[in-house]
DNA sequence: CCCATTGTTGAACCACAGGTCAAGAACAGG
DNA sequence: CCTGTTCTTGACCTGTGGTTCAACAATGGG
C-alpha cells in the first residue's frame, strides 16, 4: 500500500552508479545524481539515505556484478588461460563500449577515497581479493589439467594476473589505443 | 624589493602535492590546503592563481621528478634486467613509504579526472606515454646486448610494464601484502 | 625615511553541496 | 470516498567551497 515508486530502484542505482564512475564521488553532486536518475532529489534522500548511503550501495551493487560476470566466465569449459583471456577482454571491452570511459568503479574508487572512506575501501579490497581468490582457483584448476606447470607458484600468478587486471582498468579510462590493450593481455595470458 | 616570500613555493607544491594525492583533487578545499603549506589562503591564491592552477603546478613537478628517477634509474649501468627492477622497487617502496598511502599522483589523477578535466588528462597520459617509451628504450638496449631476445615485440614489453606498473600503483594505496607486489614484479621481470 | 612594490591575512562574498521538510499526490483497504 | 501509508517535489536551511579584497607588514631604492 502507500504510493507507488515512480522509478526502478535498480534502474536508479545503475544510474547514480554511471555518475560516480564518470565523476568520482566527490564531485558528484546531489543534484547530478538526482537529474541523472530523474527524480527530484528529495525522493533520492527518501530512497536511499544520505549519499554516501546511495554509493555505498552503488558500490555494492557494481562489484557483485562484476564478480558474477567474473565467475561465470571462469566457470566455462574449455582451456583454462582462454577462460582467462575472456575475462580481460570482458573487461577491456566494457571500457571501450562507453564513449565516456567510466571505467571500473572498484579501481576508481580505490583510488579517490582510499584514505577517507574506511567502508568504502572495505568493499573495494575484498573485491580485489575475492577475484584474485577466484583467479587463483581457476589456475589451480589448470594446473591440475596439465595446462598450467604445476611447479609454478599459483599465488604469484594470481597476483601478477590481478595486477594486470587493474592496470588495464587504469589505461581503459583513457582512449589508450586498443593494440597496447591487446599486447598486454596476451602478455599476460603467455605468462601463465 | 617588495616584501619577501615567507614561504618557500618549491615547499608549498610539495605539501599540496601530498594533500591531492592523499583525498584527490574534489576533496582538497583551499583551507585543507592552505594548512598544509601553513600559510593562510589568501597567500595560496596570490602566490598561485586558482586551485586547479595550483593542481597542475602540483602535477606537472610531480610527473617531472617521477620521470627524472625513472630515467636515472634506468640509465644506471648493469643488467637491463636489474635496472627495470629498481624502478618497481621504487615505485613500490614509494607507496609503503608513507604509511598514509597517498599512492601515486598520475594514476590517482587518471582515474579520478578522467573525464572533466581535459588540462590535467593530457598531462597524465603524456607522462604514461613517456614511462612506456622510457621502458622500451632500454628493452631496445637489452636486445642489442643480447638480454632480450631480439624476436619478442618489445612494444608489446613495454606496454605490459607500463600496465604491470599501473596496477602496482594503485595496489600500493591499499594495505597490500609486500609478499603480492614481490610476486607481481618478479613475474613481470621474468616475463621479458 | 619615504615610497613603490610585493606579501600576508582574515573578513566577506556568492554559489552550491548536502540534507530536511511541509505540502500534496497516488495508491489499498475498509 | 475516507483514511492511513508511502512517494514526490521544490522550497528552504545551514555550512562550506572557491575566490576576492581592503587593510596592513616587509622589503629595497632613491
Amino acid at each position: 500500500m502507500g504510493r507507488p515508486k515512480t522509478f526502478d530502484p535498480d534502474e536508479a542505482i545503475r544510474a547514480a552508479t554511471r555518475v560516480f564512475q564518470a565523476y568520482g564521488y566527490a564531485a558528484s553532486s546531489p543534484t547530478l545524481l538526482a537529474d541523472a536518475v530523474g527524480v527530484g532529489k528529495g525522493s533520492l534522500y527518501h530512497a536511499f539515505g544520505t549519499k554516501h548511503e546511495l554509493f555505498m550501495a552503488c558500490l555494492n551493487r557494481y562489484a557483485a556484478e562484476e564478480y558474477a560476470e567474473f565467475q561465470q566466465l571462469l566457470d566455462q569449459p574449455g582451456p583454462v588461460r582462454d577462460r582467462i583471456r575472456r575475462v580481460f577482454e570482458a573487461a577491456a571491452a566494457a571500457d571501450q563500449a562507453d564513449p565516456a570511459r567510466p571505467g571500473c568503479l572498484i579501481v576508481n574508487t580505490a583510488t579517490e577515497r582510499g584514505l577517507s572512506d574506511a567502508e568504502a575501501s572495505t568493499v573495494v579490497w575484498d573485491s580485489i581479493a575475492r577475484t584474485r581468490t577466484a583467479l587463483r582457483e581457476v589456475l589451480a584448476e589448470g594446473a591440475r589439467a596439465g595446462e598450467v606447470e604445476t611447479e609454478q607458484d599459483l599465488d604469484a600468478l594470481a597476483d601478477m594476473l590481478q595486477c594486470t587486471m587493474i592496470g588495464l582498468r587504469v589505461l581503459g579510462r583513457g582512449s589508450a589505443n586498443q593494440d597496447s590493450i591487446r599486447a598486454v593481455i596476451e602478455s599476460a595470458i603467455e605468462n601463465i
